[in-house]
DNA sequence: GCTTGACCTAGAGTCGGCTCTACTTCGTAG
DNA sequence: CTACGAAGTAGAGCCGACTCTAGGTCAAGC
């Protein structure tokens, strides 16, 4: 289809998860780290390091980083070197969070685990008397 | 204010941490365990059950539960005895998705870490230099 | 008797993150 | 030469979970 180092949206969208629609709007919210280039016909051809990135950025995503947070990291980044400091602030800012997440998640899974034992012991109790009937 | 245990509206944001419109949100939606009594004048009355009822869903609701959810849960224990497999199945679905979701966060953690360090090595190399000048 | 503040209802508005529509343009296959 | 499929653009629409507005009641305090 492509030359073989250059892939179709629809390409990119089978290997990312992402949909061809929401590969479009992250171009458009500007988190893509190097402007997409154009093949014939105005496609866009999408190269593996842009796959990288948008594995990085679905990886933020789902951890919670707003897309706006994402594009300011993405002009950093396309900004070139010298603010390193910045794109650290936001990556441990970011992970402070994540860190605070995966607490409370812990602890929402220790009371429905808990329920999920009570439950458990009550259904067993039941299906013990059916038996002894 | 109120018997010593009847909560207004405002109080029960204030132990919960949710909002005032929240709570007749949660209440409109159904997912409050009893119907909420009500004092002089029309206005709520929450009981310590209540509270503690709201403090599991709050628990259901951060970890991702939908509202729609938590209400067919809410619904089955309104019913009373007799539906305890049923809603055995609904927590222990949600406990693997909860579970889920902790495995992703979790590969997101690692994936930050390991940029934040790679960050910081940089930024601690270039600290480095500046004081070797 | 007037203001304040907490509460009430019904329903509209907001926000984030997509998702979808409408319409166009290509390149290839039948 | 027609149809199809995959792509393009601009912009509207949707969904979930609140959040806020408008307009009203009521009790307490000045």
């Amino acid at each position: 289809m492509l030359d073989d180092m250059g892939l179709s949206i629809g390409q990119v969208a089978e290997r990312t998860g992402l949909s061809v629609h929401a590969l479009r709007f992250y171009e458009k919210e500007g988190i893509l780290a190097r402007q997409v280039q154009r093949g014939p016909g105005g496609r866009r051809v999408y190269t593996q390091q842009d796959i990288d990135w948008l594995r990085m950025c679905i990886m933020l995503r789902m951890s919670g980083m707003p897309v706006p947070e994402i594009r300011r990291y993405t002009e950093l980044v396309r900004q070139g070197d010298g603010n390193e400091l910045q794109r650290l602030d936001i990556l441990k800012e970011h992970q402070e969070r994540v860190q605070q997440q995966m607490v409370q998640l812990q602890e929402c899974m220790d009371l429905i685990t808990f329920k999920v034992g009570k439950y458990q012991d009550y259904v067993n109790s039941i299906a013990a008397k059916a038996v002894g009937q």
